[in-house]
DNA sequence: TGTACATCAGTGAACGCGCGTTCACTGATGTAC
DNA sequence: TGTACATCAGTGAACGCGCGTTCACTGATGTAC
């Protein structure tokens, strides 16, 4: 990607990448709107051309981050049908694999500060996003008992507080809350003792 | 507390909790030392005499909260004793209700980014909580059968990642991501899942 | 009880810094004729 | 193909701001005699 002299050619994504960068590097403190703009090898008034400001900058990254987040769990969850459970177990493991993967779209996301619902967009990516496990929740809770089958939406609840608090105790060079175990194997075998708590794995594995 | 003249009186314990305060609105980025010492009624550089800086401020904040929040958890737990079990549920309530009640000294803790080994203090405080968890998980895992019994620490860590999964998704006024659940309930039910997949509970209730 | 003095917790001014944002501008691009 | 002109993406200087931190200082406290 040649430098273009005085028109960039494609600024408002260059800057969304630098910005990704950044905030991984530095966390969402961290990063700043004038530093994002230089990488970009661009003036920080330029900015103003793509975006609102930093927020806007920060929101735009996150939600690009959701549609990607959507659309690798959605994948793993194709993969592994038509078995229900194994679908279900691909997507949380997309899950971790997403956050280990794109960092800085994982924090602009939920570490940011930034609201899901700022723009209608923004609250669009994340709600595909959640579908998409929401969705494999409910099919695999087909399975269960109606008389004991929790709703799907409590279920895809569970699941996405177990892998998020993975990620964000045990995955990240973390609070110091270091553990032996690494973060895959620990929710795998989280959602599987939670998953035969539903009786959706036979008690003797 | 009247406000002595020129002499504080107390002005580190002063600082700390100006500082929770701060934290707590405004976020871990928002909080600045500046405005904790206005808040407490001093110069900036009057916080010299007490902390070595900004993060050693936010650190002694967090290394407070360790210590209530062990203290917290073992309290649940010795009232529930001598059922291990409801003795254990006991515990994992008063995560939740810990982070709902002291949200500074949660975001201190767990969201400010400093690290639990920045100083041999804050280390060991947050060790005493994760061990008080620890211990009530290695007495819950014995009535597993020892051949299906997983490792007490990682079964905590499933417990602290739910939990701290629910803090984080669910009971800020998230990224948007709310949900039809009470956190609690949503915590709640997650634990009798997770314990139930262990055979801790009748698979009939 | 009174005085001298050491200790220490605060002041307040100053620093350099980088931030986000604004503004009038100018250089490059592309389109109409 | 060539020229005039509108559009638009960038510049660069300037702004006011509050930050964390340092420094020499001074006012209050408490202790020794």
């Amino acid at each position: 990607m040649p430098k273009r002299g005085y028109h960039h050619g494609n600024l408002r994504q260059a800057l969304v990448e630098a910005a990704l960068r950044l905030i991984e590097i530095k966390g969402p403190t961290g990063f700043t709107l004038s530093e994002a703009a230089k990488q970009a090898g661009v003036t920080p008034a330029a900015v103003y051309r793509h975006f609102e400001g930093r927020e806007d900058l920060i929101a735009e990254a996150a939600r690009q981050g959701f549609l990607m987040f959507a659309d690798l769990m959605q994948h793993a969850y194709d993969k592994y049908q038509p078995s229900a459970l194994a679908a279900f177990e691909a997507t949380g493991r997309a899950y971790l694999a997403f956050a280990r993967k794109h960092p800085g779209h994982y924090i602009a996301m939920f570490e940011s500060g930034i609201s899901a619902n700022r723009t209608p967009e923004l609250a669009d990516a994340a709600n595909r996003a959640r579908g998409v496990l929401e969705r494999a929740a409910a099919e695999l809770s087909q399975h269960i008992p109606a008389e004991k089958r929790p709703p799907a939406s409590m279920f895809s609840a569970h699941i996405m507080a177990m892998s998020h608090g993975v990620v964000e105790l045990f995955a990240r060079n973390a609070p110091g809350t270091a553990s032996p175990y690494a973060p895959e194997d620990l929710l795998e075998t989280g959602i599987g003792v939670y998953l035969r708590g539903l009786g959706l794995i036979d008690p003797d594995d």
